[in-house]
RNA sequence: GUCCCCAUCGUCUAGUGGACUAGGACACUGCCCUUUCAAGGCAGGAACACGGGUUCGAAUCCCGUUGGGGAUACCA
């Protein structure tokens, strides 16, 4: 297919009805490859002129949404309910140009005859009726004060054009009618709304979802008439949840808000999102923006609607939390820290923690809960902690290790190993016996890095405390479980 | 109902008429590594929706069926 030549102007027009969705988000990361692919601008577009439905507060979470994904619009955002004065004399220029007529019909009379068309199995079409008014039936409605509204007249043509992702796409004329363009209350619709600003926005790429597919053919015919150049169209596959059906709120998250919320890093969304329906060619996944950019071609953009899959973008995220340090992860895990308590736990420390338990979570937020017995005591885990109760011994071990511990010359891995085997050894013990309830004590979980590891960056003092913590567990009289 | 779009493992996808015994990734299973849990490595099961054509040859092109989705508003 061609290749699109840059400089480009491509928009992202979402109505602040609510938190930005993943499907909208997608758009506008699509919308921002190309845009930094071959060179132009992108334009930020707010659909506000819904006013019941629009929230000037979801107006904010929209853009800082986009943002925090790091997409970048050059332009805007502009508020479209802004615009209409400008939607309105258009309209009335169509009208003075006859390109649109009043039309004088009540809403109920076309409604009953749009279920009585539908009944008899065929489209309904507005049938011209007020087209056919004379000028002075026309003068004796407004006199009369009849509302009306705007219609435009379709022309009597197929209407073609090419698709970026699905190809030519051909309408025959009997498939539109003549929609309106000002409703009776002078309000332009969306269909004058959005041609108007694209034209003036000099917009050159349209890249949205399926769901406008069908009113394409609407808007070209608009754009002409309005003298406008008709921009390249792209029409996006939906995103399906796991019943194929759209995407909705049963599946848990659906905003990148609640994405962000659940510990999901800007990147791995950004990247899992632009791999949903497009593909770069060869088998990486991993990808930084900066490379699809360089990578996108429209030409690999999928037709067909995809699945969201949470399981991979769980994955993905813990592949982006593996790769980054600690310190480029401080500041995405920060609102975690402040979550579990650890807001002004010492940076070093943490920065040490975290290196060791980055690739064991998926989530900043399960990462930051891993962080946890660094800093604070926590309860043992109650199934893994019995079998220590059983072995007599073990708190004389612990205390023996404690005391080597509490004694060793320099705290570090090396020597914290090195000192425990020897124990073991003299005990005629096997290391493990010391290694697990060692964990035990200090993480109060069987699981988690090497031992060694956890107790350097743990540190001797704290070491210390928890072995006395846990010898006192173990030596706690034990509760008797009922009828043995 | 009518119009339009879509159709490869459970999911994301590669595939643009012969290189396909249909490749990769997630998930799943097994093994290796290992003090545990991850990570990592290796291996395994798993798909061309169906029916007709076209062609020497079809996952790939055409038609139909089925399934899914979208649009049918004085919503956006």
């Amino acid at each position: 297919m061609t290749k699109i030549q840059g400089p480009i102007r491509v928009r992202f027009a979402p109505s602040p009805t609510g938190f930005l969705h993943v499907g909208g988000a997608r758009t506008a990361i699509y919308n921002d490859l190309l845009r930094q692919n071959v060179g132009g601008a992108f334009i930020l577009r707010i659909e506000d002129t819904d006013k019941e439905r629009s929230d000037e507060a979801m107006t904010r979470q929209i853009q800082s949404a986009l943002a925090w994904i790091g997409v970048v619009w050059d332009e805007g955002p502009f508020l479209q309910s802004e615009r209409l004065p400008r939607h309105h004399e258009r309209a009335e220029e169509l009208l003075a140009a006859g390109k649109a007529y009043r039309c004088f019909c009540a809403p109920e009379e076309l409604d009953a005859q749009r279920t009585a068309a539908q009944k008899r199995g065929e489209a309904f079409r507005y049938p011209r009726t007020c087209l056919k008014l004379s000028q002075q039936e026309i003068d004796e409605r407004l006199v009369a004060g009849k509302p009306f509204a705007v219609r435009f007249k379709m022309p009597d043509e197929h209407i073609t054009f090419t698709d970026i992702v699905r190809g030519d796409m051909d309408f025959p004329p009997d498939a539109l009618d003549d929609f309106i363009l000002l409703r009776s209350d002078g309000n332009p619709t969306y269909h004058m709304s959005v041609c108007v600003d694209d034209i003036d926005m000099g917009i050159t790429h349209v890249i949205r979802g399926e769901d406008h597919l069908s009113n394409t053919p609407k808007h070209i015919p608009l754009f002409r008439a309005l003298g406008g150049q008709v921009p390249t169209f792209g029409h996006l596959p939906l995103i399906l949840g796991q019943d194929k059906k759209r995407l909705s709120k049963r599946y848990g998250a659906t905003s990148v808000e609640e994405f962000r919320n659940e510990g999901i890093l800007p990147q791995a969304l950004y990247n899992f999102l632009a791999l949903l329906g497009w593909n770069p060619g060869g088998d990486r996944e991993i990808l930084s923006r900066d490379e699809m950019i360089r990578l996108f071609d429209v030409d690999r953009l999928n037709a067909s609607p995809a699945v969201f899959d949470r399981e991979k973008l769980l994955w993905m995220n813990s592949q982006y939390l593996s790769m980054l340090d600690a310190v480029a992860l401080r500041p995405h895990l920060e609102p975690f820290l402040e979550e579990v308590g650890l807001g002004d736990a010492d940076p070093a420390r943490l920065d040490a923690a975290v290196s060791l338990h980055r690739t064991r979570a998926r989530t900043l937020r399960e990462l930051a809960g891993l962080l946890i017995p660094y800093f604070r005591e926590t309860a043992y885990d109650p199934e893994a902690s019995a079998k220590f109760l059983k072995d007599p011994d073990l708190p004389g071990h612990l205390e023996a290790l404690r005391d080597r511990y509490a004694g060793l010359p320099d705290f570090t891995k090396e020597a914290l190993e090195a000192a425990l085997r020897a124990q073991a050894d003299e005990r005629g013990i096997k290391a493990g016996v010391l290694i697990h309830p060692t964990r035990m004590a200090l993480s109060g979980t069987a699981s988690g890095p090497p031992l060694f590891d956890l107790v350097e960056t743990m540190g001797r003092e704290a070491t210390v405390r928890h072995f006395d913590r846990f010898i006192a567990f173990l030596r706690q009289p034990q509760p008797v479980a009922a009828g043995e």
